[in-house]
DNA sequence: AAAAATCGTGGGTGTAAACCCATCATGGGT
DNA sequence: ACCCATGATGGGTTTACACCCACGATTTTT
């Protein structure tokens, strides 16, 4: 009862603390595997996007993602050059360069998605499906609930 | 249906997706919060593991909250030079120095902890009273077993 | 008593993320 | 034609965080 590693109550009975720090576990879980590849969360994200949603503009992307313009050139120079998104500038407005998904970005996003899926079963591991279940529910309430506002 | 600041579905449905971002914001939102007060996270914790566990070396600290000791030398210094916490040479060791919480630091700990169950009360706003509890419950079995392995 | 280990401390480093700005090319409005 | 807005891009800054090393003071070990 005297672990000189426990962490103080205090702050494990905050349900946001637990939140935040097994959240962060996660995301630097999967930050690690991409890692491997040389890759960072962004990239997942952007495949993603083009997967779910089809070819976008570059100011599209960022908007959809929150993320600044000039961030979103910078991991698509990344996919860019190992084949996995194709540039073209759009000849209807010729500032626009769309990015559209290669076959080849078709088949890492598979990868990826299935490091996340590998990672999510590691940490929700003690979890029963009933309770994966009812965690997904709470989080998705949470997390609409914050989008909003 | 075609909100262009719709997040992709493919990231949206994994749990630990949620997870981290809801942890993320959480974290922000209470960092942001102690920011006006010109701390940080870690000096919530300290405080709080000095409530918990009464007072500590230096060295004990580090280890509990899994930081390195030249952090808690920096963290402990600012608590101190606000009063918020003793630190006395321990008469035994005379390397050690012992930290021990000041009334001040009491004061300032209710005040963090405050203002911790109300970023709490922010982000868990959609839940019920039943769901925080089921959401609690999962988060610890969750948060336990990555600490273990 | 000499050597090795330990504690606190100051002063770094490395890295990642978010952000911001200037510029060039283009488009649209008037 | 001209002016202003927009898209992409390169080149930054800033901030936070974790980490690491070296040193002086002390204690422990042999």
């Amino acid at each position: 009862m005297d672990d000189p590693q426990a962490l103080p109550p205090s702050l494990t009975a905050l349900t946001t603390y637990l939140l935040s720090r097994t959240g962060k576990t996660a995301r630097s879980l999967l930050a690690g595997r991409f890692a491997e590849r040389r890759l960072r969360l962004w990239h997942h994200a952007v495949l993603a996007a083009l997967s779910d949603f089809g070819p976008h503009a570059q100011r599209e992307l960022a908007v959809r993602l929150a993320v600044d313009p000039s961030d979103i050139a910078k991991i698509l120079d990344e996919l860019a050059g190992d084949g996995r998104v194709d540039r073209v500038r759009d000849p209807a407005d010729r500032r626009r360069v769309t990015a559209t998904l290669t076959d080849a970005g078709r088949a890492l996003l598979a990868e990826l998605d299935a490091e996340a899926a590998a990672v999510q079963d590691e940490v929700l591991a003690p979890l029963s499906t009933d309770e994966r279940d009812q965690l997904k529910t709470l989080l998705t309430k949470v997390f609409t609930h914050m989008s909003e506002d």
